[in-house]
DNA sequence: TTTAATTACGCAATCGTTCCCGGTATCGAT
DNA sequence: ATCGATACCGGGAACGATTGCGTAATTAAA
């Protein structure tokens, strides 16, 4: 079933006019005697004219439209990132086009084509768990394609990103736990081929390394798929707690690792915290509900959304090519309950 | 910073032939040579080139993407449902573009006036907590624009929906409560506009009244913003406590009404289930780990979602004007635990 | 009264693609 | 040798809107 709109050619049929009258009448062009325009406003709002955007993206080059690629739209960081996104979009006119990568990277590539087929003006992305290579995204920025990364970015690709302090959240809820006197404390990590998952670790490992406490491999665990699969935490969980010397505290990298984590001690019967600390990376916002509370490390989704975003309009809108990139860094924010005491 | 992509026009003008056969040999016509076509299509795929969606979409008139607006995609209910239009409308080769209304009829009315003007094919909407006048809606269904409502239906619009059995859900949660011997069982409701809250209302007034329980409608609260704001919550909860008969039990109508709900406990110190019984309504997929662990009704989100998508893809591609509509009422899962024991 | 300037509008190209018309060339059949 | 058929390809309009340029009519200036 079709529905069949106004356009500047009915208006002008109507009226007796040329269709460049009409749409410089509508766009107040000097050219056009006051009368005209009168007429043509008049005529143009009776039978609610709106111009079609597809004819203006085709003339014009630009869709006003952006795309954005995230692993899951249901993960608190990112429907928290893209409500950021979608502020500033809106704010400044631009459609927002949403893509999931479901963690896989075949997924992320075929959105990746989908969307950059001309259909949108730039892209946000914040990479799946499993992309090794950059090569499908680096190839679109080579060719002058604007991208700008949040959260999971590409090292090796030259444009802004907008990320938070990973190194030093991971550092200080690591801190936390030694501070309150816990001693084995494993680390429960997301994909290796993540950047924040190096950069967590590398905070994980430096708060050990600062308070003299030898670093053991078997106190850390990837998970591939960021903690999406139970199984994957059901997994690494079974290996800490089989451990000669089970960890007392564990740094759950990243939101949905905390959350299974604390399933599997809650299924397993493991008292949090009496049995093992749990401080993990989360942006959920009913923590405080949970049991027992959750201490958190909470990430500025919305924030890193709407500076991701002007970002890539300063891109887009930029008249030359841009060669200076911003790398922001976003602090953290530590939010100590009961699962950690 | 311009991003330019190779067009028909390249292929022709490097292999010295015209846009149109260019152009079929790209969709293998059998009126071109295969010589001329293995030339094209191998060029074609050494330059990269990708056919212009917008070109396409305009002369075709259509784009090939759908619109949704939900109040807030950050809640589980809506991001799972989107999941499942997602995972439709990827495989039938559309685009989704998501709105947000926040539960306001004015962002409501301009997100809608910003997709309809013809750069969507259809609509998903589930409508926001203020909006009482469906008049935008209806315009645009009038003229033939395909729309397809879930779960918070426009009753007034004679399209396809899909909803939940709101009733029986409502009913069941609340003869759940009354057979462990909850007497006093308060209503903690949505938006007065919103048909899911008419329908809650009166499953809930049913089961009191099937136990022959009298009405006191001191113990219906509504909450305008459907919970979104935890003051109206406190606002509602402070009513119940203050009544000289306490309700010993709370049905929440909506997810972010249980959530506030369980926190005003939780600040206020108030026992669940001891001092009062909770069971509402929510999609939350931890649930469990809560403290207490909820009891709720959960919605087929992601069938909802998939199921809406499906009717509204059937809309758009039907070749004539559809006058059957479909009114898809799914079943809606208890999931009984610890805080309406 | 003639000329120049101003006003107000139309024509046609453009964006990238498709598709309806043609057209030419080659071949086989008569 | 002529005709018809087939194979293959190009021209140009169309989708809806914008815009540079041309021009008629009107007005002002000389």
């Amino acid at each position: 079933m079709k529905y069949e709109a106004v356009t500047i050619k009915d208006i002008a049929k109507a009226l007796g006019l040329s269709t460049s009258t009409v749409s410089r009448a509508l766009r107040d062009s000097y050219e056009i005697s006051p009368t005209t325009k009168k007429q043509v406003l008049e005529y143009a709002e009776q039978i609610n004219y709106k111009p079609n955007p597809i004819a203006l993206s085709l003339k014009e080059k630009r869709s006003r439209s952006i795309g954005v690629i995230v692993c899951e739209i249901a993960n608190s960081f990112f429907s928290q990132a893209i409500n950021g996104i979608e502020s500033i979009a809106y704010d400044k006119g631009y459609n927002v086009i949403i893509s999931q990568s479901h963690e896989s990277y075949e997924r992320e590539v075929i959105d990746l084509q989908y969307l950059a087929s001309r259909s949108i003006d730039g892209l946000l992305i914040s990479v799946s768990a499993e992309t090794e290579d950059f090569s499908h995204l680096k190839n679109l920025h080579d060719r002058g394609f604007p991208i700008v990364f949040f959260d999971r970015v590409a090292e090796s690709i030259h444009t802004h990103k907008v990320i938070v302090d990973n190194f030093k959240g991971a550092y200080d809820a690591t801190k936390h736990l030694l501070d309150n006197g816990h001693k084995y404390i494993a680390n429960l990590a997301g994909s290796p081929h993540l950047s924040i998952t190096k950069e967590r670790l590398a905070g994980y490992l430096k708060a050990i390394e600062d308070y003299g406490i030898p670093y053991d491999e078997s106190y850390v665990a990837y998970c591939l798929h960021g903690g999406m699969l139970y199984e994957e935490v059901e997994v690494a969980l079974n290996k800490f707690t089989s451990l000669k010397q089970i960890p007392d505290a564990i740094v759950a990298s990243a939101d949905k690792l905390t959350t299974n984590c604390l399933r599997y001690f809650k299924t397993k019967g493991i008292k949090v915290p009496a049995d093992v600390a749990l401080m993990g990376f989360s942006n959920l916002d009913l923590t405080d509900l949970l049991s027992p509370s959750l201490s958190v490390v909470k990430q500025p989704a919305f924030q890193m959304g709407q500076l991701a975003t002007e970002y890539l309009l300063q891109l887009i809108e930029s008249k030359r090519p841009v060669t200076e990139f911003e790398h922001i860094v976003l602090p953290l924010e530590l939010m100590i309950r009961e699962s950690s005491l």
